[in-house]
DNA sequence: TAAATGACGAGGC
DNA sequence: CGCCTCGCCATTT
């Protein structure tokens, strides 16, 4: 019963996720111990979106790039959500991502 | 059961 | 400096 899905467990580091942040697939994979599991981190969000307590639009690729916006409903509502939250968002891609970038590793260790 | 897919990452050319 | 290829691993069909 404790057996976790590994979707669970990356939704439990999504859902610490402050805002005004963002951090990566792989950076969420690492803190979960499947740090090669990135694209698997990708998959589960694809889930996430079904959930709202899980904030899929703070996620973005290792590069900054909001890669999930095509899956949200609207392509302008993941940049609009980081925006409203203070995160510069621009062409697609988080401006200053090592600003705003938040480290779950660091946190949940 | 096996094969294909996928919101990634790192390395190579 | 930019584009391409390979690897990785869990879920789905």
């Amino acid at each position: 019963m404790e057996e976790k899905s590994f979707f669970e467990r990356v939704y439990d580091v999504v859902r610490q996720i402050p805002g005004g942040k963002v951090t990566s697939y792989g950076a969420i994979a690492k803190s979960i111990g499947a740090a090669k599991s990135a694209r698997m981190v990708g998959y589960a969000m694809n889930s996430a979106k079904d959930l709202d307590d899980v904030p899929a639009h703070r996620v973005v690729n290792r590069n900054g790039l909001l890669t999930g916006k095509s899956h949200f409903g609207d392509h302008s509502a993941m940049q609009q959500m980081l925006a409203a939250e203070g995160v510069k968002v621009k062409d697609n891609k988080v401006q200053d991502l090592e600003k705003y970038f938040w480290d779950p590793v660091e946190e949940i260790k």
